[in-house]
DNA sequence: ATGTTTTTTGCAACATAGTTGCATTTTCTA
DNA sequence: TAGAAAATGCAACTATGTTGCAAAAAACAT
């Protein structure tokens, strides 16, 4: 048996089994420290991994308010909702294309409110695409 | 031999091969009047159509400038360049999760100037997702 | 602690989305 | 209208995401 840790108290209290799944997720999104990528995801967790159960996971962990999914059109990246840095407010996040890392843009926010009357809107994002300084700065 | 259209025009601009497939998959991106989607797309031309060569014709038709993508995450949304409403500024996107259609919302436009330096930015898209008034109101 | 109930996991099978290579057909050019 | 160049259609493949179910693990009550 593993000695208790903070994810077990985040877990309980959404009513969710501590399950050594869980746990192993949730210590990586963490130690992340930026929203992360399901495959990179896969890579930290083992290759064996099952897909379908860390599908699975990831969106009850979503629906539970545990984390968030902060680009949920191509494959998802995911990050504690509660972390450090606040990522309540609605950011630009820059994804880039070579190494596929997910950055927080805090300088750039959205406003929803002049959206017109009669969309009802449920979420909202803003990306932008391109490569990173580490990236462009290669040979 | 058909007629020539304007479509005939474009695609000669742009060096181009005039074929019937690129013909008539840029009549129904320029009909449809807002972005529409790949099986949007797949519907109107025909459920016969061929699917690697619809992803090769939209990729190169972005290529060549005459349509854009406006969603590239999920499955894309395309829309002519160069059509009657300017779609030239970045503005917001809305996507009916129920009808999948998706709207310009000309009021909320992008500024990416923000964007800390550093960062090499290639695209740049405001999305929003819920139901559309129409889908909204039904019972 | 032990047995019982409930939840979660892992697996197989399936579905959808997107890519690659290549032979055939169409379009362009002279 | 013949030859060169480009595009198409098809088969096969990879990647991504979903469903159902039996086995295993976790929670719970005694
Ligand atoms: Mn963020
Ligand atoms: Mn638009
Ligand atoms: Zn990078
Ligand atoms: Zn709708």
């Amino acid at each position: 048996m593993d000695a208790k840790t903070i994810y077990h108290e985040i877990l309980k209290e959404s009513n969710l089994s501590a399950t050594r799944f869980r746990i192993n997720t949730l210590k990586e999104i963490d130690m992340a420290g930026r929203p992360i990528s399901r495959n990179e995801l896969m890579e930290k967790l083992g290759s064996n991994t099952d897909r379908v159960t860390l599908y699975r996971n990831l969106q009850g962990l979503c629906d539970a308010g545990i984390i968030e999914n902060v680009d949920p059109e191509g494959s998802g990246y995911f990050v504690m909702k509660y972390g450090k840095k606040a990522h309540t407010q609605h950011h630009l996040h820059f994804e880039c294309t070579a190494c596929k890392k997910l950055y927080c843009i805090h300088e750039i926010v959205g406003d929803i409110s002049k959206i017109p009357t009669g969309f009802n809107v449920k979420s909202f994002y803003l990306l932008a695409k391109g490569t990173c300084e580490a990236c462009s700065t290669k040979t």
